[in-house]
DNA sequence: TTTTTGATTGACTGCTCACTCAACAAATTT
DNA sequence: AAATTTGTTGAGTGAGCAGTCAATCAAAAA
């Protein structure tokens, strides 16, 4: 009914199967069921659905993970959460943790303000110095931490949205991802 | 002076910045010192400029990193060699290793045959399989493996080229990566 | 009820772009 | 030297696309 969110939700689907140049506007308003004209009442250009789309996406990600957390929990617990809930929400939402690599690959990261970016790791940066001042971690950069864990996190669920498990055997081998970085990054 | 070249140059150069759809191909051509139609000379299409691209670069990086492996090492060794040398050559040519990620992430990956994917992965795969059954790596899917590693090295690749440190202090970074994914597959 | 505001439509426009082609140039073959 | 093949040019073509807009519709405000 929502017909911005039908837009939304058909812009993901094709620019995740087409690309973001390969499907035209009116494609993008023909498949949510609209006149070509009424995506332009939502959104004054086709790079503004693009960012748009990305802002969400990517703050419908944080919201999640991070409700995740109990603040009591240990920083092991709290790095566990963390893992496990942004592999459970990356295959559940597939086309859109997609969509966010290839947003990142794209001339369109060049449009988010950097300091932006910078926000959006603020939570996980701010964890790993933490990790990293109470002994936890190996004393490395937070940043190179980050990027590190992360690409584990982007390569196994990779692996798994391939692979095509059931959900036993997914979260072995989410359990046993998580053992093998963990002991990675630990002293 | 040889003009394809120059096209193939000017296009990853471009293809980079602007995105595949965001460079025309009377861009590239003009870029290159070429007028517009010499580039269909060349290529068909657009679409074969890009996939030759890929194949050309895809073909210099394996066997750039091939050469560097000598048969008589320990599979310790060949890991080693072959994780350094991708780095080596990630940094030394960013645009080209950016450029497959970019690629990857693009709908003329679906050009690409499936077998042709799996020939490319396959000295790889047969190594950690070879670890695998020395009782070297741990007991997990080659695949599995391979991606992880992988991963490793993409993650590692992106923070190095923003950080952009001295030659030293790469090093000192790639060798400890290196350490800590080794700990990491390893029994 | 009447007005105003906002939502929706789809034909239309102007522009960009991939690709063509006829003409010319250079190199190679006979 | 003539003939043939191969390389190069850039104006031109037609298709596709992002974004516009005048008209219609719906619903809330006056």
């Amino acid at each position: 009914m929502d017909k911005q969110k039908k837009i939304l939700e058909s812009a993901l689907q094709l620019f995740v199967e087409y690309g973001f140049h390969g499907t035209p506007t009116s494609k993008i308003a023909s498949n949510a069921g609209v006149a070509a004209g009424t995506l332009f009442h939502y959104f004054k250009t086709k790079d503004e659905l693009v960012i748009n789309l990305y802002n969400r996406i990517k703050g419908e990600l944080n919201t999640y993970v991070y409700s995740q957390i109990d603040n009591n929990d240990t920083v092991e617990a709290k790095f566990r959460t963390l893992f496990n809930h942004t592999l459970y929400w990356a295959l559940k939402n597939n086309q859109e943790f997609y969509f966010i690599q290839q947003f990142h690959f794209s001339p369109h990261l060049a449009s988010i303000p950097p300091d932006e970016l910078v926000n959006q790791a603020k939570p996980h940066i701010e964890l790993f110095e933490q990790a990293v001042r109470e002994g936890i971690l190996k004393p490395l950069p937070a940043d190179l931490l980050l990027t590190l864990v992360g690409s584990h996190v982007y390569g196994l669920h990779q692996y798994l949205a391939k692979a095509g498990f059931d959900k036993k055997r997914e979260s072995e081998v989410i359990d046993q991802a998580f053992e093998m970085i963990w002991d990675m990054i630990t002293i």
